[in-house]
DNA sequence: AGACTAACGGCACTCCGTGCCATCATTCAA
DNA sequence: TTGAATGATGGCACGGAGTGCCGTTAGTCT
């Protein structure tokens, strides 16, 4: 295996730090110099000193001075992956979707201090900007794909997939920014979950014709009622 | 001017090339020896050398060695921007947003050739593929800022924005996507312009009233019915 | 104890991107 | 016609990113 977790029995050699340790304290290094003394000023050798380790080090943590400032987002894509393929046949789409999206929700609150310092870089310096992006963007394409499997069979599958994918993903990144301007506190994070839901309403799981079609039904079906309750 | 452009009078020396033909032979040879031997094989000397030039000019036409595989996106999206400002004010919103988004495909119709070997490449090289998504991302972005202002009294005017922004932005995407993969050709322009245009039967533009409204003449003729039962 | 494994640090190397400057062609003014 | 101004070029040098390689060290296993 080449992945050993913070449990592994392998251990540095001076203060025995585990893995896990040293990350941490690469990113903390890392997301300090960037605030205090800006992104292109800091080299990749500086981060690895104030981390106490070797420059080559810091490249067998991430794999380049971007990475070092984003969460981990392989997991969490693995994690809502997880969602879709182990969600019961008979959940409703919407519902898989709204579960999926919120997963992501924790690769932020587990760590609101970081997460808000995170948000400030990233939306400040434009080399970190154009990696969120592209992050974002394989959760987009992950949803997109997820969703055209199970849409294949509705009209305009594709394009329904595509659409609902996209608007998740503003939606959860709406709500996570405004979570993260109003300063990422832990009461917050139930508005920011109730806020990324109100997606629901806005969602084109319904075909319009559906829709028109029922609201003829019933206004036919009340209609028919009040005949008959004045009759 | 720091701008000339085809027509300045300067010109090179040897071969007395226009800053655009330059450019042309740029893109050509940057596309090319990215297609036949890879992108990360192929370093800007070989570039520059293909096309003629110092390594030095390359950087003087390129920000770098990924945008040389890239539309100029500047100025499509200060020609969006335009569609926006340069709107009537009477004009339907969804509308407007139709015709923003119908002016980016000028981009890739322009030269069906090029854009389908583009596509093959930034689907298929993760840098480039990385720097699509962050060009992406600010159109959705400016899409966002032009409907949130348009929508600011509306209910839930941001998330609408954000939602519709990242809607429209993902089907034309998956408009120009289908289009490439068909070959790109002349024909196929007309299909892809309606293909993106069936996104306006999915966009959230309508506020929820009208199923609010819906449930509530339910709610009343059952109010109704129960008062008929009872008396 | 000795072999094995895994992480580390350092070195060297390629390549990217940039600042600086000398050069050359064109244009304009005297 | 001649000389200054403009603007694009190419070469050089430099700092920094990212990678391959290797010797070293510290825990682990037998």
């Amino acid at each position: 295996m080449n992945r050993p977790d913070a449990s592994s029995p392998a251990r540095r050699g001076r203060s025995a730090e585990s893995r896990a340790e040293v990350r941490r304290h690469l990113v903390d290094a890392a997301v300090t110099l960037f605030t205090e003394h800006g992104y292109d000023e800091t080299t990749v050798d500086d981060i690895a000193a104030a981390a106490g380790v070797g420059r080559r080090t810091f490249f067998r943590y991430f794999r380049g001075k971007e990475d070092a400032v984003s969460p981990d987002h392989e997991a969490s894509l693995a994690r809502v992956e997880a969602v879709f393929t182990e969600a019961h046949p008979d959940e409703p789409l919407l519902s898989v979707v709204l579960r999926a999206g919120e997963t992501v929700f924790d690769l932020y609150f587990d760590d609101p201090v970081v997460a808000h310092k995170r948000f400030a870089l990233t939306h400040h310096v434009p080399a970190l900007r154009d990696r969120e992006a592209a992050s974002v963007d394989r959760y987009r394409r992950l949803f997109t794909r997820q969703l055209r499997a199970r849409l294949a069979e509705a009209p305009d599958g594709e394009l329904r997939a595509a659409v609902i994918a996209a608007a998740v993903v503003a939606s959860h990144n709406l709500a996570l920014r405004t979570w993260l301007t109003e300063g990422a506190t832990a009461a917050g994070t139930r508005t920011c979950r109730e806020q990324f839901r109100r997606v629901a309403g806005l969602l084109p799981f319904e075909t319009g014709d559906e829709l028109s079609d029922v609201a003829r039904r019933l206004e036919d079906a009340v209609e028919r009622l009040e005949r008959t309750a004045s009759a």
